[in-house]
DNA sequence: GACCAAGTTAAACAAACGTTTGATTTGGTC
DNA sequence: GACCAAATCAAACGTTTGTTTAACTTGGTC
């Protein structure tokens, strides 16, 4: 007799620790974000487990069950990552230092965290639909909470943002660079050997990541003072 | 009797026209960049071609053969890419104005390219080994590329570049810019509707990254100059 | 018309896939 | 010891996978 994913054996009598399906979901993490969820066979999720095949339908469903516990149960609540970044009191610099360490952190707190990461960012190339199902990974929030951050420090209006084209360059490469740190990850450390390595490390990018972004920003005020009401098309951008 | 991928019908005496292989490759280049290679099956493959399966092991040996095919074929070589920023004559807008061209042109060529691109950053995430044994694609020349032309300019010596955690940090940025371009295509177009729709948004796009790179150096190049011989690790970068 | 190689086809192949089954074990209750 | 539900298991299910086969069509040569 199958168990819905959502009950299961969390409320047993003395707690007999349900490692299965908790190994289940710790191989799943780690198989689904190195290879894909096709390239994984349930086979080989079972063994890396040590679980019989059978515990994949018991515990989730199916297949597509533990890649969606995989892909949304290890992760944290989004809201601490806005708040990160999003308080009315912060400054720029500060604003840009939480938001990166939403990058950073799981970098720092080693496989599981990070393959998380991987496992999220994989859907970018490859959506599987679970971007819009499930509300907590919200990009889109993150978004928004960046351009907020952009308005306030510019001196914009947050309702005209959404058609600031070049407003939304900006938060785009900002969140770019963050990105690029994880999509890049191993590809960074062929090119640059170490240079994702060791908590020191990790810290420099910190460092260099609010110092870019900064810069960014800064070269986008420059041009709108810079412009003025000189150039004919401005701050819209030409949607052709 | 089975053809090699290499051999096949080019040599025909009137050219019949190998139109199913090359059916083929642009399936395979559709699909291939839509969904993956372990999600594209063998027979998706020829129905979207119009072509019988066994015209895969025809044509390109095996599924794999196919796969190769289209993520090299369509390519040109990688001397020009270089040859556009890579001049010593270049002033630095213009070397970052070719560096991006390289990751714009293609979104204005139209889909095949488009796609072409999108199957190369797949890679990244899942290496299948076709980075190390396809030379065409040298992502590992573009880096080293665009580390020459900030040496350049930033009055470095190349031969310490290597060893130049900080250069490496400004580097993998600037290339983060242009790949986020393509890796966040489809979620940027969400995120902000029409922002790469349009040849005078891609331009838009290219002045942004010009100016946005120019600006990341120039942070680089004042932080430099800025804390001299001041701080005790400097340059180098903790490698723990 | 015989002949040939290139190209194309439907059908079949073994292997791997995700999933289900029915039996068995486990640990606690009466 | 009887009883039960939860948990685990090896084995089998039907499907889909990538690939191969052998028959067939085509177009040009002698």
């Amino acid at each position: 007799m199958a168990v819905g994913s959502a009950a299961a054996p969390e409320n047993a009598t003395t707690a007999p620790a349900a490692e299965p399906r908790h190994r289940l979901l710790h191989s799943g993490l780690r198989l689904f974000a190195a290879q894909g969820y096709s390239k994984t066979s349930t086979r080989e999720l079972a063994e890396a487990a040590g679980v019989n095949v059978a515990a994949i339908s018991y515990y989730f469903g199916d297949k597509a069950g533990l890649y969606r516990a995989a892909f949304c149960e290890p992760m944290g609540a989004p809201e601490d990552d806005l708040a990160r970044y999003n308080g009315e009191q912060l400054s720029l610099p500060e604003a840009l230092c939480g938001f990166y360490a939403g990058f950073l952190e799981p970098l720092k707190q080693g496989d599981v965290s990070r393959l998380c990461m991987k496992l999220h960012f994989r859907e970018m190339l490859e959506p599987t639909g679970l971007w819009d199902a499930d509300p907590s990974f919200g990009i889109r929030e993150m978004h928004e909470g960046l351009l907020a951050v952009l308005c306030r420090h510019l001196g914009l209006d947050l309702a005209l943002a959404a058609g600031d084209l070049d407003l939304q360059r900006l938060a785009i490469c900002i969140a770019g660079l963050g990105v690029h740190l994880h999509v890049g990850h191993d590809f960074n450390n062929v090119l640059a050997p170490g240079i994702n390595q060791g908590e020191a490390n990790l810290d420099r990018w910190s460092e260099r990541l609010v110092e870019f972004a900064l810069a960014l920003v800064q070269a986008e005020k420059c041009r709108r003072n810079g412009k003025g009401g000189a150039a004919p098309t401005c701050s819209q951008g030409a949607l052709e």
